[in-house]
DNA sequence: TATGTATGGTAAC
DNA sequence: TTACCCTACATAT
């Protein structure tokens, strides 16, 4: 499932292919008809990102809000404007798919994930893009207009030109425009929604009046927007965190030091479209860790492997149903 | 074919 | 704290 950061890239792509255009709507799986029969017709007129959550606006104070959950995911499929500012960080621009045609400037990294890749100023190309994190990727499609249904699709949303199948999320809802408002005033501060010196003034007051862990904290909606499992355990390495301490024993610096360091996290990720935590990395340490999931973590996913600073070995534990992953001696 | 796992969240107990 | 939801994929049998 995507952190804050997919959810970002996903509402620019909304935004350059849905927003402004009629869409026809369908459930395809049956557990959205009568929400698909209310929207199909409108035309979106915005879209917006927060946290973990989407909200995509149609005419008549309409709004559809979108959690993908742990595995939700988007597809998109047909003539689609890649976004230029969702541009591949990894330097393999030029590359092709299997079939080394009508890509064009779309291209698939040799990953075979993320980097959704726009060369130059953008233009359509006949191609299928799913934003998830696990899999984003582009594939030819065939010929076939509407795409064949795949799987359990929830919500299927139709223009002229681009097609966009939702999966497996865990809310898929209308809304009015109060109810969006009061979905959103639940949410914590998100770097690329809210102000980032106000942002960091929230999150460092609520932090540190709470007596419950940072390691939780981070995980609360209500107090950061965005992060999830994977962002938890690479900030408090990063900060050199004990993920026990709680809130307001933390020091203000610290606490300081890992919103900026969210806010910075959160830009690579919505850049790169992968959950990129190792910066300063030396040329091909980086490139490594750009092509496999394995070597782009400092703790997450890592029990029982070597700290890749001490040589500790990292530990897992439970902490609220979630796997936690620290290192005991950097982070004592 | 069955089982386990996952980047999340809610509601009931 | 536990149960449950949602889906796809990897691994085991």
């Amino acid at each position: 499932m995507p952190e804050g950061h997919s959810v970002h890239r996903i509402a620019r792509q909304f935004d350059r292919n849905i927003v402004g255009h009629a869409v026809g709507a369908s459930s395809p799986q049956g557990r959205f008809v009568e929400g698909a029969a209310i929207i199909s017709g409108r035309t979106a007129t915005q879209v917006r990102a927060v946290g973990k959550q989407m909200f995509l606006e149609f005419d008549d104070d309409l709004w559809l809000r979108v959690h993908l959950g742990m595995y939700g995911a988007w597809d998109f499929a047909g003539e689609i404007l890649v976004d230029p500012t969702i541009a591949s960080a990894n330097g393999r621009m030029g590359q092709t798919n299997q079939r080394g045609t009508e890509l064009g400037e779309a291209i698939l990294d040799s990953a075979g994930e993320n980097s959704l890749t726009s060369i130059g100023a953008p233009r359509r190309s006949r191609v299928h893009v799913r934003m998830s994190e696990q899999t984003t990727g582009l594939s030819d499609e065939g010929d076939e207009w509407p795409p064949p249904v795949v799987g359990q699709v929830r919500l299927r949303l139709l223009t002229d030109l681009t097609c966009a199948d939702l999966r497996g999320p865990t809310a898929c809802e209308l809304q009015s425009a109060d109810e969006v408002a009061a979905t959103i005033a639940k949410l914590g501060p998100d770097p690329l929604v809210d102000d980032v010196r106000e942002g960091e003034e929230r999150f460092v007051s609520v932090v540190r009046r709470k007596p419950t862990s940072i390691g939780l904290l981070l995980m609360d909606q209500s107090v950061v927007s965005g992060i999830g499992n994977v962002y938890r355990a690479e900030l408090l390495f990063r900060a050199r965190q004990n993920p026990h301490t709680p809130g307001r024993d933390v020091p203000e610096e610290v606490v300081r030091g890992i919103w900026r360091d969210w806010v910075r996290l959160l830009a690579i990720g919505v850049e790169t479209g992968q959950m990129m935590t190792m910066d300063d990395l030396d040329p091909d340490a980086y490139r490594r860790a750009m092509a496999s999931r394995d070597d782009r973590h400092w703790v997450y996913h890592r029990a029982g492997l070597p700290c890749r600073v001490c040589g500790t070995a990292i530990v897992v534990e439970e902490a609220a149903t979630r796997k936690l992953y620290w290192c005991p001696s950097c982070q004592a």
